[in-house]
DNA sequence: ATGCTCAACTTAAACGATTAAGTAACGGAT
DNA sequence: ATCCGTTACTTAATCGTTTAAGTTGAGCAT
C-alpha cells in the first residue's frame, strides 16, 4: 500500500505538501503539484479513509436505515428501487452508504456514531419505535421519506394526488360503480382514502361502504378475498382499485378464477406502477409513485444539510407521481349506467 | 462525543487500561473491568471505527460488488435475497457492507482500499471486466458468487441439478414433447443446458431442435415471443421450461393470448423460486435456487478468511436447491403420448 | 540597504484508538 | 532481607492524514 509518505519521498517534499497539493489547496505551486499528482497516479495512491475521517471528521459515508418489517424490504420494489436511486446519487456525490441496522448491543444512533456516519435516511420503518426517535433527535442530519417528523426534513409520496389520481381515473372513464380494497389503516393509507372521498364528494360520486374492503400491502392472498367478496355483489363493481400492484395479483387470480376478463368484465386499476404492472396482462392502470426521484431527493437534500455550516431549514418535499396507462381499464359508456 | 479519554478520567486510570478494559484484555483487575465497563455504558460510548481501523488495520467493514448490469439489480429477487442474507449474516457476525460501486475516478479495487474493507463479496457482474480482474488478483480476501475463478472461493448455485430437476420433473409427470426456452448463453445457462442433454440421453428422450428457443433472463417479452414460436409448432410441446420465473410471467401472456389454460392445454415450469411464483395462479412448479442460504454461506466464508493468519485454501461451494411444487404441471397419462 | 509582502513550502501537533514496553507494588520462596 | 515472578497498571509510540503556525527566500518599494 502506499502512502503520501512515499509520495513525499519520491517527489522530494514534505508529506503535508503532498497532501495539500492532493487537496488541491492553493498555497502549492502549480508545478509542484502537477507533479506530485502525477507520481501519486504513477504510484497507485488511495488515501485512507479512516485517517482521512479521524482527523477531519468526515466519513463521506451515509446511513441508510431500511428496516424491512417482514424481512423483505428489498424483495419490495418500492423501496429497492428507491434504494437504487440513494445509491446512484450518493455515489454521484461521492459517497458510500452504510446499512444502520439492529446492532447486538448497539442502538441505531450508536451505530451511527460508530461508523461516523455523516448523516441518515431514514425509510419504511416503524417511526414510533423508540431507537428511530432517539436518531431523529440526534443532532444528526437526517431525512426522513414518507414520514413527517417535526423540525426534520421529508421527503414523501403525494398520497393525495395518488388516491385522486386513481379514482379520477376510473371517473373519467365513465365508472360510477366503483370498488375499493385499501391497504391497512396507515397514515399513507389514510391520505389516499382522505383524497378519494374528497374528490367523491367534489363529483358527487357515492361508494357504498359495502363497496370498500380492507386487505394489507403487498399482500396478495388478503387482496384475493376482498376481491372475491366484491366480485359477489349483487350489484357488482365495474372497476376496481387496488392497495398495489403486487398484492393486484391475488385480485387477478380472483378475478379469472370467477371467469371474469379484464377489462371486458371489470376493470382494475393499480398502485406504485412496479415494473411487474407493465409486464402482466393486461398491462395495468397504475398510479405510478417516482421512487427513483425520492430517493434521489433524498440524498441530495440530506448532502445539502452535510454542507451547510448552520443547520438549515426543514423542508417537506412531496414528490408527485402520475398515472401509467395500460389495458386494465374498460370506458363505459353512459348508456351502460 | 465521549471518548475514551473521558471515560479515563472519570474513572481515574489511564486511557490505554480504558481500551483494555472495555476490549476485555487479561491484564485489567476484575474490579475495574466491571467499574470502567459500568461507567462507559453510562456515559453512551461508542467507540470511534475510523480510529480503530487506523491503528488496527481492520474496518469490521465487508465490500459487495453488485453491480446490475441494467440497474435493476436489486430489483430482481433472486439477487435481492441474496442481498438481504449478506446484510444479514454481516450484522451477525458485526461486520457492516459497502457498496463497491463504479467510482468517478476509482477503479473497483480502489474503492476498496479506500475504505479499507476486509473482504470482498462479488455476485452479479461481468467476470470478464477488467477492473474484477484486477479486483480478484489482488491480496483482499475475496468470495465469488455463481462463478468460479481460480484460487478464489466460490458460492455457487447447483445449476446442474437445476437443470437436471426441472426436465425430470417434467418426464416423471409424463410428458414427452418438452419445449425448451433458456436465457442468453452465459456459463449458466451452459450448465443447466448439460444437464438436460445429460438426462435425456439418460432416459432416452428427445427434444428436437425446433422444441429449444433462445431468450433472455429476466425479460419477459423475449419469452412471450420465444412461448408463441412453440406453440405455433405442428406438434405442440405438452410442457415448456422457462429461463426464469419473471420471465415466465411473459410466457403466461402468451398462453392465455392463444386461449389455452395450465395446466389444463399445457404445463409449465420456472426457474428461481421467487416469491412471484407462487402467488400466480397457478402457482409455478420451479427449481428453487437458495439465494438466501448463498448469501450467508458468502459471508461466513469470507469471514473465515478474514480471520484466518494463514491463507485459506480456496473452496468451491454447490448450493443446491429444490424443486417447488405448483400447479402448473398436468400428469400427463401414458395413453396420451 | 532595509523592511515588507507574498508565495511556496516545512514543522509539528492533532484526530481517537491500540499495544509493546516499562514500572510499581505485592507476595512468597529462599 | 533479598530476589523473583506476578499482577495491574502507565507511558509513549503509532496508525495515515490534515492543517494551523512557522520558515525561507524572492521580489519590490522606499
Amino acid at each position: 500500500m502506499v502512502h503520501i509518505k512515499d509520495i513525499a519521498k519520491v517527489c522530494g517534499v514534505s508529506s503535508a505538501t503532498v497532501s495539500k497539493a492532493l487537496n488541491n489547496q492553493p498555497d502549492i505551486g502549480e508545478a509542484t503539484k502537477e507533479r506530485i499528482q502525477a507520481v501519486a497516479k504513477e504510484m497507485g495512491y488511495m488515501s485512507n479513509s479512516s485517517a482521512r475521517a479521524l482527523k477531519t471528521g468526515k466519513t463521506k459515508n451515509i446511513g441508510v436505515l431500511f428496516v424491512d418489517e417482514q424481512g423483505r424490504g428489498l424483495s419490495h420494489d418500492y423501496f429497492s428501487t428507491m434504494l437504487e436511486a440513494i445509491k446512484a446519487q450518493a455515489a454521484e456525490l461521492e459517497y458510500d452508504i452504510t446499512f444502520i441496522c439492529p446492532g447486538k448491543n448497539m442502538s441505531y444512533l450508536q451505530h451511527c456514531y460508530f461508523r461516523g456516519v455523516d448523516g441518515v435516511v431514514i425509510a419504511n420503518i416503524n417511526y414510533n419505535d423508540a431507537q428511530v426517535i432517539e436518531l431523529v433527535s440526534s443532532d444528526l442530519p437526517v431525512v426522513v421519506i414518507d414520514h413527517v417528523y417535526p423540525q426534520k426534513t421529508a421527503v414523501i409520496s403525494d398520497n393525495e394526488m395518488g388516491g385522486r389520481a386513481v379514482i379520477q381515473y376510473a371517473y373519467n372513464m365513465g365508472h360510477r360503480n366503483i370498488g375499493l380494497i385499501h391497504g391497512e389503516l396507515t397514515s399513507v393509507t389514510q391520505k389516499r382514502l382522505d383524497a378519494i372521498w374528497q374528490f367523491c364528494s367534489e363529483v358527487g360520486l357515492n361508494i357504498p361502504k359495502s363497496n370498500v374492503k380492507e386487505a394489507k400491502f403487498h399482500d396478495s392472498a388478503k387482496t384475493y378475498f376482498a376481491t372475491q367478496e366484491l366480485l359477489r355483489l349483487p350489484n357488482r363493481p365495474t372497476c376496481i382499485l387496488f392497495p398495489d400492484d403486487y398484492s393486484y395479483i391475488g385480485g387477478l387470480n380472483a378475478i379469472h378464477d370467477a371467469g371474469l376478463s379484464i377489462p371486458e368484465d371489470i376493470s382494475t386499476i393499480g398502485y406504485d406502477g412496479i415494473e411487474l404492472s407493465r409486464i402482466i396482462s393486461p398491462p395495468l392502470v397504475t398510479y405510478h409513485q417516482d421512487a427513483k426521484e425520492m430517493g434521489r431527493i433524498a440524498i441530495e437534500k440530506l448532502v445539502e444539510q452535510i454542507d451547510s455550516p448552520a443547520p438549515l431549514k426543514p423542508e417537506v418535499i412531496m414528490v408527485s407521481g402520475s398515472i401509467m396507462d395500460g389495458g386494465s381499464v374498460r370506458e363505459i359508456l353512459p348508456e351502460e349506467n
